[in-house]
DNA sequence: AGCACGCCGACT
DNA sequence: GTCGGCGTGCTC
């Protein structure tokens, strides 16, 4: 008897493990990575399952059997076979969690074929008969058009009778005279389908363009697997140098990934390498449909595609031979999968683009602190691009000082020097972005008098405030350290202490009441719920619809607006003092797109950063936009109080409706951890840090607890954590989830 | 995750 | 006496 051993998708971390079924003959073209549909469970519910072993066997007692098998073009290549295995190994996540990442959603729900849209296609049933037929007298002009069309053609689809004006039912009334045959053909969807492929037009490199060019470009003909970090200045022309490295690569039968933070963000992008590659383009993002993922995915499989730009989820994509991956903007957090497998794009292409042996490029301004440093150690080749293209120059930078705008009664989020810039503007025809950190809700406690910030003295992060029965106190959300709240400051003695922050919805009114003329546009997470009324609006504030953007971070990316001079930060600390390690990396990078925003045109641009703390080295350097600088005293840092990349951070949280259940439950995972530490592998450097509460303690009627571990992954503390998920049981509400090296603390 | 088995409270 | 609550444990 042949048994297949399968992984069903949908089980559990603990019950995640092969399990055996028996293979009838009639299921022929099984191997590795099919995908199969099996009984499971007491119910005998359908489940769908990766095949993982196959071997023959006599004692088959107790086995039940594989129910169906989908057509190899829908099984997982060896490739995505072993990444799934990596996957699962490296998120710790069950097996099947990580076949859903990889594979689109419409191949594991109700199998491939009710999601196989076709059109039919028509043919004449004796091509050699249709002169008589048009000599006969045929009334129908339609008839008539069909057996021109088809004297001159071989086939007939759809679309093409759809445009000669004849219906479906004419057709088929041509079919059933036995004039026509017809069969059906499969159709890929793609809303990206419409873009005409245009004249390649050369790409010409500035010099300093050309180095970076040829230095990846060693590097790719290589041919082994390698990495570089693309480490470019805004405006310096990344974009370029990628896409006369695409054009090398795809000359060479091979394919591209191009993978964007937001496709949302980057819509002229899209335009660009849809028009320049044409049909060979795969556009893959959250909000297709699951018939249009599904059919991208199909074309990926099939060859017929050399180029895929797209979000993370691009990095799965099943093309046969990746000759480059390109992750843009490689800090952007969302990269980072949020939801399980909380896998990240970056090891994901590092590790596909080690099969195929092919070139996979970081490229940012302010590259993440881990790859920097992977640049410095020699493990990534650094591919600096220093100069803005066309000699442009950077925006001049301005601090505001916002505690002396304070002294002096300004108590708006509008200082003096921002107001007296915002009000040249309309009569100067040209336009402002003003960008304010909606995340400042997060309460932060500061001294209005000094600047001060209350941080935890372990972890160099500043500290949250709660406030609950037991009265007010300070929390700190990556160690647990706790203080009460305090009276005055500790610097300067004043009682001036208070909570740092302000909406976008303040600031709108602000404006609209000290400038009636000003035309200011809102955009955050509140007015742009759609993806079109996203666009929508920066087209409007393209053509001028507006003086003034004013928004959260997406006004930040990407977009050249020819008319923008002006660009201001209302107040930097928000994000600076956010309660995790990674604040100072966030805003440098945070402050260096807004300023890079303005004067992109043939205008001279200008920044104005407003702040309570203008002497922070951090928004001093972003001014300066002095990355090296910056990195290295961040690297100090993190080298200094032990944060990546110098050991990895893992987040154990559970979360349950009962509260005192909850506790009881954090208690007993505490010991159980120790525990298992100690039997498993007391020898590992490891630091353990709670259990307390999560940033968000409460929400949706759930509490949350975590622990914090620092150590350094490796088989051994994966091994640990994979025990954990396993054997602590889930019981008494409290569900259990670990995440490795998690983006936000 | 689903599903069944099992062991204690309010009903005919 | 039994219907059903959800705690516990297994899934080839």
């Amino acid at each position: 008897m042949r048994v297949a051993g399968v992984y069903p998708v949908g089980v559990p971390y603990c019950a995640d493990r092969r399990y055996d079924y028996i293979l009838c003959d009639s299921l022929a073209s099984v191997r590795r990575g099919s995908l199969v549909t099996v009984p499971f469970g007491r119910g005998n519910r359908r489940y769908p399952a990766v095949v993982a072993s196959l071997c023959e066997r006599e004692d088959t007692e107790g086995l039940k059997a594989v129910l169906s098998v989908e057509e190899d073009r829908f099984s997982l290549t060896e490739e995505l076979f072993s990444l799934a295995l990596f996957l699962r190994e490296h998120t710790l996540c069950p097996f099947g969690d990580a076949v859903r990442a990889i594979l689109p959603p419409a191949l594991l729900s109700g199998g491939a074929a009710s999601h196989i849209r076709t059109l039919p296609r028509y043919r004449p049933a004796d091509a050699g008969a249709i002169p008589a037929l048009l000599a006969s007298s045929l009334r129908s002009r339609a008839y008539r058009q069909v057996l021109e069309y088809l004297s001159e053609h071989p086939s007939l689809g759809g679309r093409e009778a759809a445009s000669l004006g004849v219906s479906p039912a004419q057709l088929s009334a041509m079919v059933k005279h036995g004039w026509l045959t017809v069969e059906r053909e499969e159709e890929f969807r793609n809303p990206y389908a419409g873009y005409r492929e245009g004249v390649k037009e050369a790409i010409a490199l500035s010099r300093a363009q050309q180095e970076a060019y040829a230095a990846l470009l060693r590097l790719y003909r290589r041919h082994t697997a390698s990495a570089a970090l693309l480490f470019g200045v805004t405006g310096s022309g990344k974009t370029r140098v990628m896409m006369k490295l695409m054009d090398e690569v795809i000359a060479a039968k091979r394919q591209v990934i191009l993978m964007v933070p937001e496709i949302a963000l980057t819509p002229q992008t899209v335009g660009i390498f849809c028009r320049r590659y044409g049909e060979r383009v795969a556009v893959i993002h959250s909000s297709l449909s699951d018939g249009e993922r599904f059919d991208a995915w199909r074309r990926c499989r099939e060859g017929l595609v050399d180029l895929v730009i797209g979000t993370r989820s691009a990095v799965f994509a099943p093309l046969p031979d990746i000759g480059l991956i390109l992750l843009d903007e490689e800090h952007e957090h969302t990269y980072k999968s949020d939801a399980d497998p909380k896998y990240h794009a970056r090891d994901v292409a590092a590790h596909r683009a080690a099969y195929h042996r092919a070139l996979v490029i970081f490229a940012s301004a302010t590259p993440s602190l881990e790859s920097f440093y992977k640049a410095e150690k020699g493990i990534y080749t650094l591919v600096p691009l220093r100069e803005r293209f066309g000699g442009k120059r950077l925006p001049d930078a301005e601090i505001v000082d916002m505690r002396s705008e304070l002294r002096a009664g300004n108590t708006s989020p509008i200082s003096a020097r921002l107001a007296e810039e915002l009000s040249c503007l309309p009569e100067a025809g040209e336009q402002a972005i003003l960008f304010l950190n909606r995340r400042g809700y997060h309460a932060v406690l500061h001294c209005r008098n000094c600047g001060h910030i209350f941080e935890c003295p372990n972890c160099s992060v500043s500290m949250t405030h709660h406030s609950e029965a037991r009265g007010e106190y300070l929390l700190c959300h990556t160690c647990g350290h706790r203080e009460p709240l305090p009276g005055k400051c500790p610097e300067c003695g004043a009682a001036s202490i208070s909570f740092l922050g302000a909406g976008t919805q303040r600031a709108e009114g602000e404006l609209s009441t000290r400038f009636p003329t000003l035309r200011v546009m809102r955009m955050d997470a509140d007015t742009t719920s759609t993806k079109a009324s996203y666009e929508s609006m920066l087209e409007a504030f393209r053509a001028g619809e507006a003086d003034v953007l004013l928004g959260t971070q997406m006004v930040t990316k990407g977009h050249d607006f020819p008319r923008v001079t002006l660009s201001g930060v209302l107040l930097a600390d928000i994000s600076l003092h956010l309660p995790d390690f990674r604040a100072a990396e966030r805003t440098f990078s945070l402050l260096t797109q807004v300023i890079g925003r303005a004067g992109r045109a043939d205008r001279a641009g200008h920044a104005v950063i407003q702040t309570y703390t203008p002497e922070n080295d951090i928004i001093r350097l972003a001014c300066l936009q002095d990355y090296e600088t910056f990195y290295r005293r961040e690297i100090a840092l993190r080298r200094e109080l032990l944060f990546p990349p110098f050991c990895d951070i893992v987040q154990i949280s559970q979360s349950g409706m009962q509260e005192e259940k909850l506790r009881a439950a954090s208690r007993e995972l505490a010991s159980f951890l120790e525990a298992c530490v100690r039997q498993d592998c007391p020898k590992e450097p490891m630091v353990i840090y709670g259990p307390f509460e999560a940033r968000i303690y409460r929400s949706e009627g759930k509490y949350r607890l975590r622990m914090i571990i620092k150590c350094k992954l490796n088989r051994t503390t994966r091994a640990l954590f994979s025990r954990i998920l396993r054997e602590f049981p889930q019981k008494g509400g409290a569900v259990l989830s670990v995440d490795l090296n998690p983006t936000d603390l």
